[in-house]
DNA sequence: TGGGCCTGGTTATACGAATCAGTTATTCGT
DNA sequence: ACGAATAACTGATTCGTATAACCAGGCCCA
């Protein structure tokens, strides 16, 4: 700025002041002009650094994932968060430890020592979780997860709202005899697995269904268990007609044993996911329709509550999943 | 830090050099003793606005992509290089743009002025492509794709070493026979369609076997193409006894196509892939064997350039593709 | 007895930008 | 014609850290 300074052959202070005042300003236009030139003959290029020392407001945002940059999902949701960001003209600082917490201790300190104006500290999958003390220092938001102790302010998928809307979708369809695969056990507690499994019953209630044992079934997620409990509960007598598979992996299953038998989806049973994973459900065939989790608009969320203070009230704000409509569901067979 | 020194009873410039002179410090315990207790009650932080401002060496290295978050694989090459950058004690810095030049330029303008050691710059597919003037202004590296201009190094797959790795695989187990579904013509002049085609060719021809052009096919690198391709191969008179897919979308409609014709893989036609995608490959009945980018390995390698100064002499580093090995290959049938 | 040399500190300064409080000229109102 | 207001700009200071240069004792040795 200096150099800009003497090249204009003016003072320091009218370099700072003519590049910073938005307009009000009060110099001559030839004096102005004559800064802006220099500026661009010497590629002049402020330094963020002193002037975050100087003001004390900082233009980054930490990012702290567990293991989130492995899952396929990592780039969206720090997408998200990068996007709404940069609206604010900040930068995300990002750093993923693969559960380490020594590791993470060590980079929330580094983070914190470029003074974020707020850390994300994300999940790869939606659990409760512990959170490092030290983010109790800035506004802290937890993503695709829960804070354990109900502190940070959290942002997570709406998975009741999820399991009830792709049930909704096949009773809507006019379909009675509704199945559903999920994920995991009850017990798990896990979030996508309970909830998705409460919006499930409660659409059935509300449509005046009775949710059969012998159509709810538990696996761990993968198209194995989809395979099989879609080849058991077909085969069955009296066999569904439409099948939630509380993820998309899991209707895959569903699909390969719906071919082993010849049956033909969606005219023999309607299936629905869950994840809209994208490697997987607009190539199957049919496209697979199915509820997106929403990790653009969380990772937007996440660093909107930090823009806006993030107090540690504890709040956990569902985000609603899309219902991602392709050609797996239609209404049921006739019964002749 | 003038705190932690009041409240030590020393002055700043002792405190300063306690905490950072490694161990040849010529202080007392009893002052070192203090100045610890001083630092830990107040919770003190070390400023690295002011540390960088101050040395003029940035602990941040940029991190540009064009796309690179919305790919399944964005998050492994982002770990690579945060990986080896942490291992220097740097953060990264990122920001993906989605192609938007205006935005690309902006935000490489805000890192810039964050004093970054250097920019990684990454492409989402590897492609050659042009790369922003700013850039050179600071040590940078191409990832996962080649600047067109042959200035910056890059760091790419070594794309026709992987199609002779998976060619050479299926003529070791025995096939003569060996087809090649590409993801693109070679026309595109695209280093993934044009090197693994090459490699293909290469290994052929060490085996001093002829490429017979219908065995060659073109596609899309989607299921359809693999599916279409397939079909039309297995059913021509003479067929292929293994299939060389260019990417693992292809091997999926690949096996899609085997399903229909009632071939079992890989008893009656062995199939390798390309890519190794996570999602994909592993949960094919039976699973895929394929050829995996060395994501994580690539974003170390173009961390370590910038570490090591990157000068931009043009030099493009092939990184090899490992083979993944399940069981989608085996002999070929003994002719009756 | 005084110079040299450790030991254990302190003082002062620079890094780059922002901004408050001046300081000149010039113009204006009466 | 004289004080006040205004336009146009500059000086000095601040943020937090690192370090070169300096300083005060105490000890040793000739």
């Amino acid at each position: 700025m200096h150099d800009v300074a003497a090249a204009a052959g003016v003072s320091q202070a009218t370099v700072s002041l003519v590049l910073n005042s938005a307009s009000g300003s009060r110099f001559s236009d030839e004096t102005r002009k004559r800064v802006m030139d220099a500026v661009r003959q010497l590629g002049y290029r402020t330094n963020a650094h002193a002037k975050t020392l100087r003001d004390g407001i900082s233009g980054i945002i930490g990012f702290l994932g567990d293991a989130v940059a492995t899952a396929p999902f990592a780039g969206k949701i720090i997408e998200g968060a990068q996007e709404r960001a940069w609206e604010d003209g900040l930068l995300l600082l990002t750093m993923n430890t693969g559960g380490d917490k020594a590791l993470e201790a060590a980079s929330l300190d580094s983070m914190l020592s470029y003074k974020v104006a707020g850390v994300v500290y994300a999940g790869m999958y939606h659990r409760r979780l512990d959170v490092p003390e030290a983010l109790s220092t800035v506004p802290s938001v937890v993503l695709n997860s829960q804070d354990r102790k109900l502190r940070l302010p959290s942002v997570a998928p709406d998975e009741e709202l999820g399991g009830y809307t792709a049930t909704r979708r096949l009773l809507d369809a006019g379909h009675e005899r509704v199945a559903m695969i999920n994920i995991e056990t009850l017990e798990s507690e896990l979030p996508a697995a309970v909830g998705r499994y409460n919006g499930y019953t409660k659409a059935m209630a509300e449509a005046g269904l009775p949710v059969r044992p012998e159509l709810v079934r538990f696996g761990s997620g993968n198209e194995l268990d989809g395979f099989t409990h879609t080849m058991d509960l077909m085969t069955g007598n009296n066999p569904p007609t439409a099948i939630f598979c509380a993820n998309d992996r899991t209707a895959w299953g569903a699909y390969q044993a719906a071919t082993e038998l010849h049956l033909s989806i969606p005219r023999d049973v309607s299936i629905i996911g869950f994840d809209n994973q994208e490697t997987l459900a607009p190539h199957l065939r049919p496209g697979l329709t199915t509820l997106e989790l929403p990790f653009v608009e969380m990772g937007r969320r996440a660093v909107d509550l930090i823009l806006q203070g993030a107090e540690p009230d504890g709040r956990v704000e569902f985000m609603t999943c899309p219902l991602i409509e392709r050609n797996s569901v239609t209404h049921p067979k006739e019964k002749p």
